[in-house]
DNA sequence: GCCACCGGTGGC
DNA sequence: GCCACCGGTGGC
């Protein structure tokens, strides 16, 4: 009945619009009240680097605590790597964690209603001592996996990090806190550490997209790999690695889930499919003719079409524009 | 042309 | 709602 949260923080790098108030905010960024479509701050990898605003990060939208009183020393604590585990979350066997050093090379997306945003990175890895619950930076991505790999039969306790910090207690302050300046995200538990020559990536997407993350392999040779099934057809192809004991086991495309809630768009409810019989009409239809997608009834970011096609999909035509005819169903 | 990032589907 | 997979595409 344990569970154990592993975290990593997602500094982010905040943009100028961003930033309310004194520059000692330890976060410019508050995506709960954010317009839709200023999204324009976005994490940047800060720990391990030299980027200078370690303390903008993504905030959390929930689940905060205010604990303590060490929220703002952000700016050192974006500068740690580490891992936490939390024994008492919910959810069992859950790793929370918050952002990847590694992977801190600013990104931006580069998609057309984004406005080539910079999205968010691993900042900071955590975990939760099954004690104290209070929440440890891990030094590296490497310890992160380590201790992920066997966390539910090897619980993360203050004492565990002595390995790095020989004085660390249980009395001694949480290294971090869900203060609303980070975006957290809880990992899952008991993941393989990669083959050795591999490397695990993590990838955030931004805010409002259909999914939180992805996650890819690299394979010594540079070829990523995104699903169990291209790892399954690379091994295949190359041998030699199941020859040096790389095996499926290895392996694992789990990804993480954001603390903060709607952070990935929700999925439009889709009615069962009654046999072959969907009746497309009177559905919406505010298509129009030219099959323009861009909604008049829609909200900005609000992409009604997206419901609809679910509602079609047994008529989905190729392009991503639904024809005419699917569209003409506002009967009213 | 490549590839990082995103959308969307089907299955459960 | 979550997961796994993979196609599409803008930017480089």
């Amino acid at each position: 009945m344990e569970r154990n949260h592993l975290d990593f923080a997602s500094p982010e790098k905040a943009d100028h619009n961003d930033i309310h108030g004194s520059s000692v905010t330890s976060c410019g960024y508050s995506m709960k009240h954010e317009p839709k479509d200023s999204r324009v701050s976005a994490g940047s990898g800060v720990i391990g680097t030299s980027n200078q605003n370690p303390r903008d990060v993504i905030s959390s939208a929930e689940g905060e605590e205010h604990n303590t009183e060490d929220e703002d020393n952000n700016s050192e604590d974006a500068q740690k790597q580490l891992v936490l585990y939390d024994p008492a979350a919910v959810g069992a066997g859950e790793i929370e964690l918050v952002a990847d050093p590694v992977d801190s090379q600013p990104r931006r997306n580069s998609f057309p209603n984004y406005a080539s945003r910079i999205l968010p990175s691993v900042g900071a890895f955590t975990v939760q001592c099954a004690n104290c619950f209070k929440w440890r930076l891990i030094p590296t991505k490497e310890k992160y996996e380590e201790i992920r790999e066997h966390i539910l039969e090897q619980p993360f306790y203050c004492e565990t990090a002595h390995e790095w910090r020989a004085e660390l207690s249980c009395n001694d302050p949480p290294d971090l806190t869900q203060d609303g300046s980070r975006l957290w995200a809880i990992d899952k538990p008991n993941i393989a550490q990669p083959p050795p020559g591999w490397e695990r990536l993590l990838r955030i997407r931004g805010e409002g997209g259909t999914r939180f993350a992805d996650v890819y392999y690299v394979a010594p040779s540079g070829k990523r790999l995104r699903s169990m099934v291209e790892v399954e057809k690379y091994l295949q192809e190359h041998p030699e690695y199941v020859a040096q004991g790389v095996s499926m086991s290895q392996f694992s495309f789990q990804i993480p889930r954001p603390l903060q809630d709607n952070y990935v768009k929700k999925r439009p409810y889709r009615p069962a499919l009654a046999h072959d019989e969907i009746e497309p009409v009177n559905r919406i239809a505010w298509i129009d003719q030219d099959g323009d997608t861009d909604l008049r009834l829609g909200m900005p970011g609000v992409p009604l079409f997206e419901s609809l096609n679910q509602s079609f999909k047994k008529k989905r035509t190729p392009s991503k524009r639904m024809s005419n005819a699917d569209a003409a169903c506002k009967s009213s």
